[in-house]
RNA sequence: CGGGGUGUGGUGUAACGGCUAACAUGCUUCACUUGGGAUGAAGUGACUCCGGGUUCGAAUCCCGGCACCCCGACCA
């Protein structure tokens, strides 16, 4: 893509009603929009992130087993007041609103409810399960208080997957599947060092749910990290049993704050129930189906990035999220036409070869490019001036660690496409 | 929801109750420049969040509202 036909602009202010470090510098590089406190619009580059960071999520929910659908945002009353999760005195961040007849609708912030009423039309038999249904979806949480800048808002994107299974034992091993693609998404998506798998309450059917936390100061959690065997444990459940359970010691935990990237959770038979979500058996009995879900927040994963990767210069994408693999600046020489040529017909290359491409096509002075350039994160930049054409060789800069390598195109491409 | 704070050109800031609301940046035009947000010139852009009140006079003081930020609580 062409720079100037972004139509997103970089600023060197943030604005002053942004403290958290995620907000500042997507809002400064163009990558969301503020629209209200704790709902923000996707901008095109913001969007690509966004768009990068759902396709990681679902390559491994279809790995599992997944199979996608898209739930309806407006909810209505009769389902909810099924589990008495109507109730404001029960739940109280719903947005609520009214049809024009008067009947009572709400927007919404989970979707156990929905899905399991709906399932109940397709699952009758043994022969009907397992089965794992999942979406990406708008959630909206009428948060008393929004805060971190896009980590957590009142309208945001959320994968889940719901499991639904013949019985316990075959819940476990599907649960057990989920948290290893949990991890698998988090080491995709650059967070995997800073990202601990987290014991936390499990309510009423399970022991523990399993939390997945991401060490940073902008996190709202506070976990207790075991180094040795890459897990944590929630503050809100760590006790002498919960510790004996994961055979640690206290002395060998660490306090860190954390946010909460994913989770999930077993639910027994809560929502089967109250819906009568059953099957017949092989043996012709009836059956009650166990639930489980499985929550991710692409859009709380992508702040997450920006506050635990930027440096002081700008955003600092791993290359599975960046909106484009490389930067390509071009700094017009004297003539004003030599290296915008050279440049025009890299871009082309590259493009042709399957690489994403930025390309800094501005007449604008180098310095300002290259501000941009750190300010916008993609992983590589390659700039094109009459210094680099003198030298016969393309300059690749890397983002992450500085590194500057003078390579001939054919290398340049080749190392771009890998 | 409790507590604290802030609302001034697009953005960031300034202005004692008193001159035509200032500076920087952005944007437009011209010149110059082209490896780290350069330089010069000329322009553009604000009912000082909204509504009331006090005063000869309000961006400034008072009351109400709204919005935003922070701390705490909450986060099924």
């Amino acid at each position: 893509m062409r720079q100037s036909h972004l139509f997103t602009k970089t600023r060197k202010d943030a604005p002053k009603d942004e403290v958290a470090k995620n907000a500042q510098l997507l809002i400064r590089a163009g990558y969301v929009y503020k629209e209200m406190a704790g709902v923000y619009a996707f901008l095109p580059l913001g969007l690509r992130v966004l768009n990068k960071i759902v396709g990681v999520v679902r390559d491994e929910m279809n790995a599992i087993g997944g199979e996608e659908v898209s739930l309806t945002a407006l909810q209505s009353k009769t389902v909810w007041e099924k589990t008495n999760r109507w109730s404001d005195a029960v739940v109280d961040n719903w947005f609520k609103t009214k049809l024009k007849s008067g009947a009572e609708v709400g927007l919404g912030f989970t979707h156990e409810e929905a899905l399991t009423n709906l399932m109940r039309d397709y699952v009758h038999s043994y022969r009907d399960l397992p089965r794992y249904v999942y979406q990406f979806q708008t959630k909206f949480r009428n948060e008393e208080r929004a805060k971190s800048g896009i980590m957590r808002g009142r309208e945001f994107l959320m994968k889940d997957l719901y499991s639904f299974s013949k019985n316990a034992e075959e819940h476990a091993v599907f649960y057990e599947k989920a948290k290893q693609a949990y991890v698998n998404i988090f080491n995709t998506l650059g967070l995997g060092d800073k990202t601990y798998v987290t014991f936390a309450s499990g309510g009423s059917f399970s022991k523990y749910s399993h939390e997945f936390q991401t060490v940073t100061e902008a996190g709202e959690d506070m976990i207790y990290v075991h180094e040795g065997k890459k897990i944590a444990v929630n503050k809100e459940v760590l006790n002498d049993e919960v510790l004996k359970d994961l055979g640690v010691a206290r002395a060998d935990l660490v306090e860190k704050k954390a946010v909460e990237v994913g989770n999930i959770f077993s639910l027994g038979t809560k929502f089967s129930d109250a819906f009568e979500l059953t099957y017949v058996d092989e043996k012709g009995a009836k059956q009650t189906v166990v639930m489980g879900s499985y929550g991710i927040g692409p859009g709380r994963i992508m702040g997450t990035i920006v506050e635990t990767l930027s440096d002081a210069n700008g955003i600092v994408w791993p290359e599975a999220v960046a909106p484009f693999k490389a930067h390509l600046i071009l700094v017009s020489g004297k003539d004003g036409d030599t290296a915008k040529k050279e440049a025009d017909k890299l871009y082309k290359s590259l493009t042709d070869a399957g690489v994403e491409v930025l390309y800094d096509d501005r007449d604008l002075r180098p310095g300002e490019k290259f501000a941009d350039a750190d300010l916008m994160g993609m992983p590589y930049r390659i700039v094109v001036s009459d210094k680099t054409i003198a030298a016969g060789a393309h300059e690749l800069k890397h983002r992450a660690t500085g590194k500057i390598e003078q390579l001939a195109e054919k290398d340049l491409i080749a190392k771009l496409k890998a």
